[in-house]
RNA sequence: GGGCGAAUGGCGGAACUGGUAGACGCGCACGACUCAAAAUCGUGUUUCGCAAGAAGUGAGAGUUCGAUUCUCUCUUCGCCCA
């Protein structure tokens, strides 16, 4: 008996789905599609367990589909584009592009060491010139539809670095390489009009109905449509303003009305350019990133102006104007009105500068003269102190009803408003997509013409330079278009705008002239199943649906307006983490334990290692285990065996080595077994077995539903459930006639978790029949006899097998007689009996 | 602060529309094989109890013949937004 070679069984495999071109697809009207993709990776260097997961997860549903007789598109990409190339090409002195596309080498070498099912024909990278060319061409569509355009707007600018910076580069304000203090700057930016579509993108949610609720009010959340009411305030104190115009979605506590706060931005700024105190205040405010959050956290300041505002719903009620560093020019109109009581941001800065806190709104358990004391009210309860508002119920009379009165008295206009902002494309570095586009000596647009594109990026470029390296290439940024001289635009395009449309591209990744064929996007398009990490929730999934919805804007080249149907978002895979005593992480590789708990370095045995918490896997943290490495350990089909194996596919999963040994252990045996009852089956046999059926179709059954549900670490449950069984079949020596079909069956269920090995199967059993998935026998699904629970009072007390075809009352009268429940039904008195079919009997017995 | 979700043995986790709680795996214990160990195989493994039996799905209530599942309150944790 041999051991499972797995090295050359997989090898074989892969070497034959290669040569036969067997994941290529084609489209074939006969047939349903099925699109099933994965987000596609960054290529970073090499693949991590994340992408192990993810990928085996799309993969048992490629092969399952293909099995299920649907054509199957299931291509992979890469997204190519974005920083950390441009950062590690700083740090080593390296290009890009060779960097990039080396890893793609890696990695793409470390993806089919998994026998992953994937159309290799149209595998797509984001950074050549051959994707981004057309990526150029829609930019530019769009721009003709109105939905791109330029305006100046605040980066957070490194000024050490003389650089962008990302939201996630600065921590805690500060520069992550430089450390220096960021900076509010503003820049000429392109803007995607991604807000012209906000409605639609929030109410078009409640067509999916196979995204995860959590998403879904994610995504709610961020598009953020408030209705409320803009409101003219008067001003006096100033013979230059006469007016100044909030949005506000409370205007029913305009009486609790105290002060206004305007952003440092706001139009009237530009009459305090010459104050210097002013001009001080403002840099101040530079400090605060431009995050909602820091800006929530950052310490409320102000900076008072002598205009008062007045109250439109109280004359007398005049209060003083300031600028504040909490309110944002891009939400409302860059002024909100304060009203401290039931505003704990407005209550903060009332203290601070000791204005007056009225209170209009009590809760339901308090009476008028409740006073709002150590922190502002915002829940609900009825209007006081508010005139003739007063007594109205708070929130869902007294906002709809102060609304009717200023719109009737023309004092204010209902509105309602979008949290969602236009989408910033523009990144001052040299990754990414040029942006095809040039300006005249008037800084007038110019946009590239067609038979001009592609806008290559320059490749022998200095990449050390302090800020874009684009900006300092002096040649390319002249350009000359009909004779006449321009300069180009150095801002390459968000990383996320290659991702918003890769999807469609897929469909016809090798054609040349247009970025889509219409009949391939017809038959394919929308992918049906989109499997992708939950931290891609709000943006790559919404710029996705903006950008379908912006491309079939006035055109039948796209017929779909959501990309995705079914969206299923994986979890982590974490694993402990582990530091020395110098507080220094360590790999996993590093440490060694003799009884789980104590863990000492393996190079110095005396030196105790200190354990945390299991995290995500990150290479800051060291806390990684390398696929590679894995695979070649214990193979591809016990890495993919394990990665399902241990929790459901939607929540965070615990690296363990036990688990993934005991994974390899499962092929091994499995193996052995087959050859076991590869061995019966040839013999010579001619009863039939019921059971064997019963058994087989069940657990087809059940792994039909699991995978129907996601439930991949039942699957694998099943899957032990079958070894066992067959197990007992060849230590008992049975071998029915049924036993052949069963077991092929058997194996073409697993076949999508672990390919190679039941493709070796099926080819040992000489299997010829198609290969397809099994039809469950439904007439198998429910046994002869069924097992009744006995309850007396709801509690169990017996089982019972009972034959399927008699009738209720002989059953129940059957049962009545059974020695578990005599003494129950002797020591009380039957009052009721209760029994489901099939199920149960509850005798209730006082 | 708001929204959403979760809580089941030592651990990861099963449980169809309310109907046998703990499938399957890990770990652990014992046994077999072995001079011995590893590997492998077998048996057991929610808790208390010798047993009969009782209790038991974060806590407390409710609906029900019957609740891990439905409702309410609370606690803890996680995620997102602020």
């Amino acid at each position: 008996m041999s051991r499972y070679n797995f090295k050359i069984t997989e090898e074989k495999w892969q070497k034959i789905w290669s040569e036969k071109k067997s994941f290529s697809s084609q489209i074939d009207k006969n047939k349903k599609k099925f699109y099933c993709l994965e987000m596609f990776p960054y290529p970073s260097g090499k693949i991590h367990m994340g992408h192990v997961r993810n990928y085996t997860i799309g993969d048992v549903l490629s092969r399952y589909k293909s099995l299920s007789g649907f054509n199957v598109l299931h291509p992979m990409g890469w997204d190519s584009f974005g920083m950390p190339a441009e950062n590690a090409a700083k740090q080593n002195n390296l290009n890009p592009k060779n960097w990039t596309e080396n890893n793609i080498e890696t990695m793409k070498s470390q993806l089919k060491l998994l026998g992953l099912s994937i159309d290799w024909d149209r595998e797509i990278s984001t950074c050549s010139s051959d994707y981004y060319k057309h990526q150029q061409k829609l930019f530019l569509d769009l721009y003709d539809k109105g939905l791109v355009y330029r305006k100046e707007s605040y980066v957070n600018w490194d000024p050490v670095d003389k650089t962008v910076l990302a939201n996630e580069q600065v921590i805690d304000g500060k520069g992550w390489r430089s450390g220096a203090t960021v900076e509010r700057k503003k820049l000429n930016q392109w803007f995607f009009k991604i807000s012209y579509f906000s409605e639609e993108l929030l109410s078009e949610l409640a067509s999916l109905d196979e995204w995860p609720e959590k998403v879904k009010t994610m995504q709610k959340n961020w598009i953020g449509k408030s209705f409320g009411c803009e409101i003219d305030f008067k001003v006096t104190g100033s013979e230059k303003v006469n007016s100044i115009k909030c949005y506000t979605t409370r205007p029913d506590t305009l009486f609790g009305f105290s002060f206004l706060a305007l952003s440092v931005d706001h139009p009237i700024s530009k009459y305090y350019e010459n104050d210097e105190s002013f001009q001080k205040f403002k840099k101040e405010c530079a400090k605060t990133g431009t995050t909602e959050e820091s800006i929530a956290q950052a310490v409320k300041i102000g900076f008072k102006t002598n205009l008062l505002a007045i109250n439109p719903l109280d004359e007398d009620n005049k209060v003083p104007v300031y600028f504040a560093n909490f309110v944002l020019m891009d939400y409302g109109f860059g002024a909100v009105f304060g009203c401290p009581a039931h505003d704990q941001r407005d209550y903060d800065f009332a203290k601070k500068y000791k204005l007056d806190i009225k209170t209009v709104v009590k809760p339901n358990d308090q009476n008028d003269t409740f006073e709002v004391k150590e922190e502002s009210y915002s829940g609900p309860g009825s209007l006081i102190n508010s005139k003739f508002l007063n007594g109205l119920k708070v929130p869902d009379e007294s906002i709809d009803k102060t609304i009717n009165h200023l719109e009737k008295e023309k004092l204010g206009k209902r509105k309602i408003n979008y949290r969602l902002k236009d989408w910033g494309i523009s990144r001052q570095r040299y990754w990414g997509c040029p942006i095809p586009v040039a300006y005249d000596e008037n800084n007038n647009i110019i946009k590239i013409p067609e038979e001009d594109l592609p806008v290559k990026l320059p490749e022998n470029i200095n990449i050390n330079t302090n800020g874009n390296p684009l900006d300092f290439q002096k040649d390319w940024k002249t350009v000359e278009i009909r004779g006449k001289t321009y300069t180009r635009e150095t801002d390459t395009l968000d990383t996320f705008v290659d991702s918003s449309w890769y999807y469609l591209r897929f469909c016809s990744a090798k054609e040349e002239l247009k970025p889509f064929n219409k009949s391939e996007l017809d038959y394919w398009m929308p992918v049906d199943q989109y499997i992708g990490g939950v931290e891609h929730a709000i943006l790559h999934l919404l710029y996705s649906r903006f950008f379908t919805r912006a491309l079939s804007l006035n055109s039948d080249e796209i017929k779909i307006k959501e990309p995705f149907k079914g969206l299923f978002t994986q979890g982590m895979v974490c694993h402990e983490t582990y530091k020395d005593q110098n507080n220094n992480w360590l790999n996993p590789d590093e440490v060694f334990s003799e009884n789980g708990e104590d863990f000492y370095l393996k190079n110095n045995r005396d030196k105790k290692v200190i354990v945390g918490p299991s995290e995500s896997m990150s290479k800051s943290k060291k806390n990684t285990i390398d696929p590679e490495n894995i695979i070649s350990q214990y193979g591809a089909d016990a890495v993919r065996f394990f990665i399902l194996a241990d929790s459901p596919p939607e929540k965070d999963i615990q690296w363990s080595d036990e688990g993934m040994v005991s994974s390899y252990k499962f092929i091994q045996k499995f193996s052995l077994l087959s050859e076991e009852i590869f061995k019966i089956i040839k013999q010579e046999s001619d009863n039939h077995s019921d059971e064997l059926e019963i058994f087989t179709n069940q657990i087809i059954n059940k792994i039909d539903q699991a995978l129907k549900k996601f439930r991949y670490n039942v699957i694998i449950a099943s899957y032990h459930e079958i070894y066992s069984y067959f197990k007992k079949m060849s230590e008992n020596k049975m071998n029915p006639k049924n036993l052949k079909n069963c077991f092929e069956k058997i194996i073409l269920i697993m076949l999508p978790v672990v390919p190679h090995l039941a493709n070796e199967c099926l080819e040992k059993m000489k299997f010829s029949k198609e290969v397809s998935w099994p039809e469950v026998d439904k007439k198998y699904l429910s046994e002869e006899f069924n097992e009744i629970v006995i309850q007396v009072n709801g509690k169990k007390r017996g089982l019972i097998s009972v034959k399927k075809e008699i009738d209720e009352a002989k059953i129940i009268n059957q049962i009545k007689t059974e020695k578990i429940i005599e003494k129950y039904l002797n020591n009380g008195k039957l009052i009721k009996t209760i029994y489901v079919k099939d199920r149960l009997i509850n005798y209730i017995i006082k």
